[in-house]
DNA sequence: TTATAATCGGATTATTTTATCCGATAAAAA
DNA sequence: TTTTTATCGGATAAAATAATCCGATTATAA
């Protein structure tokens, strides 16, 4: 179940994080990233070449080839993810599914949403991952 | 495209606050909810009858047959709608995709989305439909 | 040089969500 | 009583999302 993101989304900025945590010059593979994280390996493997695309990670081929970050840690942010997957454009949709969200034609809960929309992309873009990485580490350990 | 809700969860809540926002007295049908909120006629006709299963609205079938809500719109919120048809599970979720949500293991985005969760259910939660009749109406009229 | 271990990438399958079709049923009006 | 106009409800279709398969490629290490 997915609350805001598509699992691709979910499952990307997991990646991300764990990539930053797990910091160290060498690069990790798809195989361990599915078994911390316990998402299925090929489809998180695709995920990873889209945000190779993307240029969010870089990957090597070959023996102890794998992905990591494409830039530190301290200048990439969840938002990053988002943005390179599902794109941005539900922080301007409409939480009752409204065509398009003007105000002179508020929905009922116009002010409210408005103001969390932004809050939650706030909460995605105001840290950077790397600041994350203890949280990130006490998360998975859990898992 | 959705934000958090199913498309059938956006098109009920729709379909209620239109409901409500309507003078009381006599039904309406399907095809008015349908052709006023654009929505397509036979998806929002299944997804009355569901709201009719759950008791949130009433129904007569026949000429001038249509659906009404079940009780007055001072006791109904769109958080009903929601719990009726998606369920209150995503204000338990987490967004970033973790399985469970504990507060010995909190994510790198604990605090936070907590606190949005709770705000998101508030918003749905705090008014009754009634209260949202004028809005309704002019948000309505710009589709 | 050869075996190994990793990503690449295109095709395919599975599942869920969204949407539609249509015959049956019911109620009101003609 | 007959016609008209609704919902009911079960089946199906279409589209989007999630997941998988597998052969090709590439780089490292033995
Ligand atoms: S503010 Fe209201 S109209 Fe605008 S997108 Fe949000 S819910 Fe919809
Ligand atoms: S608080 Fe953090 S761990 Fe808990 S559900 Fe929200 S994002 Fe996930």
């Amino acid at each position: 179940m997915t609350v805001i993101f598509s699992k691709k989304c979910e499952y990307g900025m997991q990646a991300i994080l764990y990539l930053a945590a797990r910091e160290k010059g060498n690069l990790v593979s798809s195989d361990e990233i599915s078994k911390v994280l316990k998402i299925p390996r090929e489809f998180i493997s695709k995920i990873l070449q889209s945000l190779r695309e993307s240029g969010l990670i870089i990957s090597n081929k070959g023996k102890s080839g794998g992905f990591g970050l494409a830039k530190d840690p301290s200048r990439i942010k969840l938002i990053d993810v988002v943005a390179a997957i599902d794109g941005l454009d539900i922080f301007d949709s409409c939480v009752l599914g409204f065509p398009e969200c003007s105000p002179t034609h508020p929905c009922p809960v116009h002010e409210t949403w408005g103001t969390l929309r932004t809050q939650a992309y706030d909460m995605l873009n105001s840290e950077t991952v790397d600041k994350l990485k203890d949280k990130t580490l006490n998360k998975i350990s859990s898992l």
